[in-house]
DNA sequence: GATGAATGAGACTTCATTCAT
DNA sequence: GATGAATGAAGTCTCATTCAT
């Protein structure tokens, strides 16, 4: 009673979150287009038919997938342990791993987005809205400690996060190699700080 | 002997490529799994059977499609016009232009390759493979003049590649801003100079 | 003793008559086989699942319509209105002016009736006692007037039926057009006459 | 050659009309709503998605029926056999055997129309057109006969088919009784000569 | 070489019906 | 009595693929 919402309520929610998370796994793996409801009715446990008590039709799911995995609050906890006393080098460095820390967990989501941005505009924007999200604090919290103006700064943050992002795509996912990416991580960071000092 | 070629087999030949690069332009609009052969016949001018006269499936048309354009000569033609006397700038601000160049010339198959990449191991290869194909020449054309090490300088052109291509993909092919781009270039290019030098 | 009938007995019943009522008007406008009993428990206020709470299966709720909706009294009012002394032609005037008001006070009936009555026999035969229900009471009210003999009387009654509900269902229902309306009832009715005097 | 079309286009179309003509049938006996595509491509002796190839959707098969259905010319043919010398009574006897010859020729077309006519102005309006087609030929051919005026004439027309019309239906049609039908159609022929003289 | 009719598996979606709460 | 989550069968439609012409 205390939150007003009944046991039944409760599990016709589970179910539901559960589906969302099914319809993401399956999306990511063999994309939108190459997956089936089948496919995610059986990965969540029920029948064909529930999919539609709950959503409108396939695609409906994506926009659900894509409310309820904002990314936003990863990406501000990103950013919650930087503080102002930290070396610019441990600012970066600490942004990188986190940045690459998300990905991991995140990684159903940001193959399901990077795979279907190139077709569906809507995700296309959704992305980018990503990527500037995680851009701007980043930028904010070394404004006063580069030499580049601000647009230049800009460029420089959004450069390094594609270059996370890829790599993570192309070459850690396919290969996972932490030795590697330990190199990778402190090499990229390094040569981020050199821009900018 | 001239060529031998009956007339027959020379329009045997154009309407296979003419099927192949339909199957591209489709393929990057849509994605693999959402066009249909329907598409691609009627984007040839042809009918629907004729497809399974030139190719074995639907899948076969991407084979053809990654043997008839292997980017590998576009990547070298990048290169042919770096001389040994530029500057370390010039070097990479001209191969940030050509890379650009290249990408919107073969806007489709890139579009395709990263949409696919990530569903299809044997092309998310092919990926990797274009990618260590752009990254080598240039490290080589550098080796000499920079303070990195091997290892670094591999990281920074690849980071430099990933940055562009993302570049290309997620903002510029959205909303093309040629002033924008500009300074993003010759910004991104200047920072790769301050990093290796 | 009053009514015998708990609250609960009676917020049952009028439930079950809403759910009768909603069905019919469902029914009559898309047709039985179109219409879903989502559409039937929406219009009603009430769950998908209390129809069955109430009735066996969506074909039952036809049941429960026809046996609510009997018409007998309607017609049977309708000629409650005539008097041995009005004359034939009153009371042929009034007849079709009382089934005309009937059709309208029982359109969606009507009309659920006559679009099923092609494929379902048990409301074919629903249809066929209607009619004669009508035709009957008429006939022999006009008896002793007409120089036609039984059968021949009964067959221009029947007629003069199935032209006044054609009437209604093609033409009127679709746009109504009070004079034309008015026209048409009085012509049909003086023709009648002029064949039964 | 003669006529340009190749065995091949030839059976095509033979194809597309025994899709239509079962369609027809499978309309007219389930009533539109509860025939299958599956029903009607079984009846055609093809597989389901044949349909497709030729018509839009099931719904597209409906218009198809009623393009090729016009009905128009078999009421131009009820009226061919009407002569100038003949007498009133003859006509109106002619007609109404041929209008009743017509409905039981083309009784799944009378039928779906009828049926689905409640539901789909479209056909509702196709009906009502089909009405006053056959009715204003005949008005015509007894025009200068009868001392009715224009609009009463009409209005006694349109009443002969609608009763004509549904006495085919109800009664006929269900359990078809051949001297009963004589004994009607001659009364209602000679009662509307009663009407119009 | 080219056509397009035909197939058949399977996709998305709907919906009557059941049942635990 | 009332709810609505869940089922499962079936329906419309799509599409890769085949093949006779």
């Amino acid at each position: 009673m205390a939150n007003g919402r009944t046991p039944r309520q409760q599990q016709a929610e589970e179910t539901k979150n559960r589906l969302i998370d099914s319809a993401l796994k399956v999306f990511s793996t063999k994309g939108f287009a190459a997956s089936t409801t089948k496919d995610i009715a059986k990965e969540a446990g029920v029948t064909d038919g529930l999919i539609y008590h709950y959503f409108k039709s396939k695609q409906d799911l994506i926009w659900a997938i894509l409310e309820r995995h904002t990314l936003v609050h990863h990406i501000q906890g990103m950013l919650a342990g930087l503080k102002p006393e930290m070396s610019t080098t441990n600012i970066v460095q600490h942004y990188v791993r986190s940045l690459f820390q998300m990905l991991k967990q995140n990684n159903d989501l940001i193959v399901l987005i990077y795979g279907e941005a190139q077709r569906d505009p809507d995700i296309r924007d959704r992305l980018a809205g990503i990527v500037s999200g995680g851009a701007k604090p980043l930028a904010a919290a070394l404004a006063g400690r580069s030499r580049l103006d601000e647009d230049a700064l800009r460029h420089a943050v959004r450069n390094l996060q594609f270059a996370v992002v890829q790599y993570y795509l192309i070459l850690y996912r396919t290969r996972p190699d932490e030795e590697e990416l330990e190199h990778y991580l402190t090499a990229t960071a390094n040569q981020f700080v050199t821009i900018i000092e």
